[in-house]
Parts: structure tokens; sequence; C-alpha cells
DNA sequence: ATGGCAGGTACGACCTGA
């Protein structure tokens, strides 16, 4: 029996955060990390500096926009094998997806699509974007039954992950056009880790810069670790850590990780 | 209805995010 701990991180920019990504992974030194956001080409990925950490990195960067990587500890984990870069059904210049084999789990990291505004053209990229990586988990899932699906999903699955349901009634991230992409997604067999467990009320993963949002703790909760059967049959325990939103010049959106007893 | 904050680009404002 060990524990296998997962997490994943939308951090706006890997050159700002940097130093907050190798402090916090110093803090809680995750198996594996799915980061999101880098806004750097693949060239200036700091690899090195995760190497000194005992850590190593699978990347796919573009730049100004998105990016992902995948953060492994050396300690813990083989390297990465049957890597994939963006999804195989959906031709995209945006970087937005990142996977690899860890033993036998599939470890998927997306940013998937913001959307911007309900019927534009960005939110309709949203949607074929979606029913694209919902066609590919359900091959991979074929594939690797033990299966991890982490990122942004930009989606707040339910009312209760949004702090003023009201207000965000049919705006982006809370439409029910989303939410139906994201029960797609359940529906081949993935669960919600966060909600394998009973939670306190108002926890979110994201909160705008604006308005002192993060201090009247106006989030919502759009950053998801998913699981397969087999893998959230031995999920331990789901949390956000809300500590690294509170730093100088942080990310707005904080880790979520997920606890495995395998 | 709009901007509000932050990062990137590039050195002007503007684009994007959520």
């Amino acid at each position: 029996m060990r524990t296998l701990q997962i997490a994943s991180w939308n951090v706006n920019s890997l050159k700002v955060r940097l130093p907050h990504v190798l402090e916090w992974l110093q803090a809680t030194p995750v198996d594996l990390l799915g980061l999101q956001e880098l806004k750097l080409s693949n060239e200036d990925f700091p690899l090195q500096a995760f190497e000194t950490i005992n850590y190593s990195a699978i990347f796919s960067g573009q730049k100004t926009y998105n990016g992902v990587a995948i953060v492994y500890n050396k300690n813990s984990m083989p390297p990465p094998s049957d890597i994939l870069i963006n999804l195989p059904s959906y031709a995209d210049v945006q970087q937005r997806v990142i996977g690899a084999t860890f033993n036998d789990i599939r470890f998927i990291n997306a940013y998937c699509v913001n959307g911007s505004e309900i019927g534009s053209d960005k939110f309709n990229y949203k949607m074929a974007w979606f029913n694209a990586l919902t066609q590919d988990c359900k091959s991979w899932l074929a594939q690797w039954p033990k299966l991890a699906l982490v990122g942004d999903f930009n989606i707040a699955p339910t009312d209760t992950d949004v702090h003023d349901p009201v207000t965000w009634k049919d705006q982006i991230l809370c439409s029910n056009q989303e939410r139906e992409l994201f029960q797609g997604l359940l529906n081949l067999g993935l669960h919600d880790s966060f909600r394998l467990f009973n939670q306190p009320e108002k926890l979110y993963s994201w909160w705008d810069y604006r308005q002192l949002a993060f201090q009247k703790n106006k989030g919502l909760r759009i950053d998801h670790i998913l699981l397969s059967k087999p893998l959230a049959s031995c999920c331990t325990r789901s949390y956000i850590d809300k500590a690294p939103r509170k730093w100088p010049k942080p990310s707005d959106h904080a880790p979520v990780i997920t606890n495995l007893t395998l």
C-alpha cells in the first residue's frame, strides 16, 4: 500500500509563478502535478528548476497563451510513457492537453476552453473541443482502466460550486450547456473526486483578481480531478489548497489535490 | 451596461482570461 498524490494548478504564467510552484511542491510533494496556462514556449520552460528539487516535467507550451505541463516526482514515479500532445480527435494550434502513462495510470492534464460568452465563436469552440475530449476519453478508458483527467475545466458543475448562483445563472462557466458537457464526462464513468467526500460549503478553486473576490470568497470551483472507477474506489482524500492564493502575486487559481491509496 | 485585475506583447494600447 502506498499513497499517490496527484494535483492540478492553473498557474497563469509559469514565468511569474515558478517560485510559487517550487515552494508549493516542497511543502506539498505530490507525485504528479498538472499545470495549465504556462504562457511560455517550450524553449523557455524552466525544466532545470524542477530537476533541482528532484522533479522532472513534460510540457507543451506556446508563446503568450495556453500551455500545459505534467510535473512528476522523480523519487516516486517512473519516467512517463505514451506521451500525448493535444486531443487525437481535435486538431488545434492551442496547446491545451498533455498526457502520459505512469505505471498503469493514464494521467491526462487539460486546460479546457474558457468560452468567453454563451453563443460566441469561442463558445462554439468550447462545445466542439469538449465533445472531442469526451470522445477521446472514451478511447483512453478502453485502453487504460486507471484514468485520471485533471485540469482547469472552466465549468462549475453545479450551483454548489458557485458563490452566487443567481448572478452566475446562465453565465459562462455555469450554463446548462456547459454543465451537460461536464456530465457527459461523468457519464463515461468518471467521478469528480472532490465530491466523493462530504465537503464544507463554499469551497472554490478560482477567484477573480478584481473587487477583492478572494477576500470575500466570491469564487467558483472550476478546477477538477476526475477519476475512473478503479481509481475513485481507492481515493482517500480530495481538497483545495487555498494557501498559495494568499501569497504575493498569486495565480487566480488554487491547486486542487487528490490522494489515492494504491 | 461597463469596468474592475493580471499577464503578455512590446513600449501603444489591446487581447485574453473567468
